[in-house]
DNA sequence: GCGTACGATTGAATCGTTTCAAACGATAGG
DNA sequence: CCTATCGTTTGAAACGATTCAATCGTACGC
């Protein structure tokens, strides 16, 4: 049914090698015959079969990408980052969404495996630190992406999260807000216990000041709405005066129930920051001041430090961008 | 350096179909066999590879979708709905972005052809219907998401974008409106053009109501906010009195320059309304009014089409949604 | 004790591409 | 006229999993 190379090159009246060549390497090809070849492919239909062409070369064209949730904005640009990068090396990139479950995480990385991916970028659940190193030695590169990893053990590309989280919690505190609220979760998510570290030690240096955890299930706009309907159901006097959410999904929720449900000003009853400074944070009913993070450039990053890894030259390295506040009039006295 | 199944039979003791046969068909085997093999698998870290199983099996486990942009809400969303539904098949999604840009569409056509996909879903630019032809003709069946196909051509699942923008459109009329202005492109892609036309249809039924095009040049955020510092810009008797935007993307950034920029009040001072009802529409600046389509519907219907057209039964289908009006602040009186 | 039937196992053939050592043919130099 | 050289072309081997017809061994019936 479908063309090959044999058929090819009986149409062009020459061997299988030589098909081959005009595919790869037409230079070695006389130009009359490179011309003989290609019209046979054009009359044929000729369309390379990639699987042959991988298991001859033993390994593919494309990188893995692992992200704890594609419904995140901060992760569909750092994924439009790699593949940016990885497009201009001639590779594609996988996409797969963990939706932080360990096990559909597990079930990415052995795909990937099987598909033998050049190499793997992935931001890691905890549990799975341990099959990662297994990957590894067996010989794909993995570099972890949003996620510190320890110097000798894997390559990394992050942000400082627990500097973020102290960032956020300074400013409301410079806003002289005394009784913080962190809304985030799961609290087994790095990224969120490291910022919530990082507002922790804010508030420590501030004295009267205090902070509550309202801890999530997942960082969604809907989360954030729950949290924000036990928030602003609460009295005034044991209600918070700032609110800081680990991430822009939850604060857009939080919005919603403070403002449409709850009928709170904002910032004057309550003061609200979020994380990431994704596009909508600007846009929002009151515009949001946020942590920004460089999600493109990480993303780029880590496939350069995927790519040095593979091709043996560079030793492991541990990359930490720095995040900044975005002010906006959520936090606005 | 990787192990294959050779040498796994080796460590095992058992030939090479023996060790395919635990793999792929263990009932088939002696339970103590299948022990024995699997331990050996444990041992030698064996991964199968699955270019050479594609390469015999002639066919890929995974479909292709391409959109016209990642980055936009709604397109995730279909995709979400096609992986879910995929994956029950235990199919993969190949995500490609083509950007509206035909040569990066071309470019996904291709490799996802040599990757010799199951099928591709498509949100196809009008330039590349051919080559779509081609490639069904050549046998990898083609399912168009969100546009509708010429009954014969295609499989296709879409929403009614006439009859979308139609609804927007009355929506503004009906509040009193009379200026629209419609912000939105290219006009060359289908989804834009068809809810123009609605909107066009809408506005001839009342006498002395006008609609005034903006082109864009994409459906962004900073393209939203362009037309926005032009409109904000007009003197209040030129300015219009409404604006429908061709999707969410572009009415925040509409949003962000028409308030923060032009001071202007919405809905009072100028009427809004985008398309799609993405997540954050409603905890826009001023929850923003939309048309909402069931996008993740989209998604997995296509993946059921696709599916039957793949397995020969059941003829090509066109499956048309119809979309839903959402009404909030930005066009309450 | 012999033949049969059945479950388990074998291993050569196959998928389609790429590679590379060898063969080829034409040209130039001695 | 022979040889060396250079640019082209050749075709068999290899990649690794799967398939399936053939073989093996055992248990059972007669």
């Amino acid at each position: 049914m479908t063309v090959s190379v044999r058929d090819v090159a009986a149409a062009a009246s020459v061997s299988v090698g030589t098909v081959s060549n005009v595919l790869n390497h037409p230079d070695k090809v006389a130009p009359a015959t490179v011309e003989r070849v290609l019209s046979a492919i054009e009359e044929l239909g000729f369309v390379r079969n990639d699987a042959a062409r991988q298991l001859r070369a033993g390994i593919s064209r494309s990188i893995g990408l692992v992200v704890l949730d594609v419904r995140n904005p901060f992760f569909t640009e750092v994924a439009r980052g790699a593949e940016d990068r990885a497009a201009e090396e001639g590779l594609t990139v996988l996409l797969g969404n963990s939706g932080a479950d360990s096990a559909r995480e597990a079930a990415y990385l052995d795909l990937f495996e099987e598909r033998r991916v050049h190499g793997l970028l992935i931001t890691p659940l905890d549990e799975e630190l341990a099959r990662l190193e297994r990957l590894r030695h067996r010989g794909t590169p993995v570099v972890l992406v949003d996620r510190q990893a320890l110097p000798g053990s894997f390559s990394s590309v992050a942000v400082d999260d627990v500097a973020g989280g102290f960032l956020a919690a300074r400013h409301l505190l410079e806003r002289g807000r005394r009784r913080i609220a962190f809304v985030g979760g799961p609290l087994g998510i790095r990224q969120v216990s490291d910022r919530l570290k990082g507002a922790r030690r804010a508030v420590a240096k501030v004295a009267g000041a205090a902070i509550e955890v309202f801890p999530t299930e997942s960082p969604t706009v809907l989360e954030g709405r729950t949290a924000g309907e036990v928030l602003q159901a609460r009295a005034p006097a044991e209600r918070p005066d700032a609110v800081f959410a680990a991430n822009d999904l939850l604060a857009t929720g939080l919005l919603q129930a403070l403002i449409l449900r709850g009928k709170l000003r904002i910032p004057e009853d309550i003061a609200l920051i979020g994380y990431d400074d994704i596009d909508f944070a600007a846009s929002a009913i009151v515009p949001l001041s946020s942590i920004r993070q460089p999600a493109a450039l990480l993303g780029q990053t880590a496939v350069d430090l995927l790519l040095r890894e593979a091709s043996g030259r560079g030793a492991k390295e541990q990359v930490v961008f720095r995040p900044e506040l975005v002010e906006r009039a959520s936090t606005q006295a």
